[in-house]
DNA sequence: TCTGTTCTAGTCATTATGACTTTTACTCTA
DNA sequence: TAGAGTAAAAGTCATAATGACTAGAACAGA
């Protein structure tokens, strides 16, 4: 909440809003298909601008607390979530991205596990959406969350984030799923289970997931240094 | 510059000052090896805190005017360089930041080639510095300079960034120096000859670099898009 | 018992990489 | 002016990584 009310004369010479806003994914599964999907929660804007259009949960920067615990406390807040991952995305400082007054959004990413994501409570004002289809937000809020989706896209490739999504055992397919489900493309389940035997951060059990009508297949666990919550440069 | 003052009661109560940095980098000859080596620009502070010790390149943001603008035109100011690179690094806005009042610095950082490098002026408050002998600088720029390093050498290994520290033409040997400076190691000359022909965004000329006591080496062009110096997640 | 399913373990050809050798074309020195 | 020194340029070879594919193992359900 802005501390002044300006008139537009006196806009060009305040210094601009700063805000928080945060991208969150997690994995659904989708309603027809039934296999793993990107989702991300939106609220409903309750006043102007943008009045009753869809947008990214944020709020303001307090004083009191560094940009990472903002982002982390109004996830929270408009989610009730607690995310397994936490990443600076970008600063956002064009002059046009709202209206009323000049804001620099610092918009945080983050992941959440699929037992968080089924707690999350959807209300009158926060509704969850496939990131494919979010429909026209307020703001700048598409590009944002495009750029995240890049963002998440490139990241699994390199970094073991894909974790952050699964619980503290999973099957190999699972794993593949989630990376299917981020990359929007079928993998082998042969060569992508090559791939996941030979990094050393992935380490089986001595349990088998029971049930399907296959071949039960092994549990795995996550050894890896937790998929840095951090996300600072000081890493 | 704050546009209130405060004590420190008061302090918690005012939104945080947002100011802009820029990391820059330029290759220059080492004065003893001769060999290209990183270098960068730093200005002296003239008031407290910090007074008297060395910083990054920056300032306020204007009202009027986008953060990378901002990014682009104090450090036109500061040194009248004019980067051929420029991409937002990362927001810093941990609270203890500057012992005076909170900034978020969001900061940025830019390549610039050898011929803007060498106009760059050197003045009493200006000084140039090598990347790996900093000395102790104001607030955190220690901490930023390190970050700004690593996201120069990783993005050095997976994208085009290196032309943006050489001329319209240079041998393939120019390149692998940047590499090496980069790197901060040796690479072998014909493998990575071997890889540069293999890209497709570098296309030989029918020039040839003379002057050497040894076989002239062929002149090489940067085909390959501008190395985007939007740098921003629209692209 | 048979069938459909996925898990799991392999094969094979192609490509990418690191270490290394050889020839070429220049300058400098004796 | 012949020979030495130097880096450019091209190529060899063994190894590692990858994509496409095959086949047996182990379950549930009919």
């Amino acid at each position: 909440m802005p501390i002044y009310s300006a008139n537009v004369s006196e806009r060009a010479q305040q210094p601009p809003e700063l805000a928080i806003s945060t991208v969150i994914f997690a994995l659904r599964p989708d309603p027809e298909a039934g296999v793993p999907t990107l989702w991300l929660p939106l609220v409903r804007r309750t006043r102007q601008p943008f009045r009753d259009l869809w947008a990214l949960p944020g709020g303001p920067l307090s004083p009191d607390e560094s940009l990472q615990d903002a982002a982390a406390r109004n996830l929270q807040e408009t989610t009730g979530l607690q995310p397994s991952y936490l990443e600076q995305l970008y600063a956002f400082g064009g002059l046009d991205r709202s209206p009323v007054q000049r804001v620099v959004s610092i918009v945080y990413w983050a992941l959440v596990k699929p037992d968080e994501a089924a707690l999350a409570r959807e209300t009158e004002n926060v509704r969850w959406v496939r990131a494919d289809d979010l429909g026209q937000l307020a703001f700048d809020h598409n590009r944002i969350v495009e750029y995240a989706l890049w963002r998440l896209r490139n990241k699994v490739e390199y970094s073991s984030i894909a974790y952050a999504f699964l619980g503290s055992t999973f099957t190999l397919a699972q794993v593949r799923e989630v990376y299917e489900a981020v990359l929007g493309k079928q993998l082998d389940p042969a060569n992508f289970r090559r791939q996941l035997r030979a990094t050393p951060d992935i380490e089986p059990t001595d349990e088998y997931l029971q049930g399907g009508r296959h071949r039960p297949p092994r549990l795995y666990r996550y050894t890896g240094s937790a998929a840095q919550l951090s996300g600072s440069p000081s890493a």
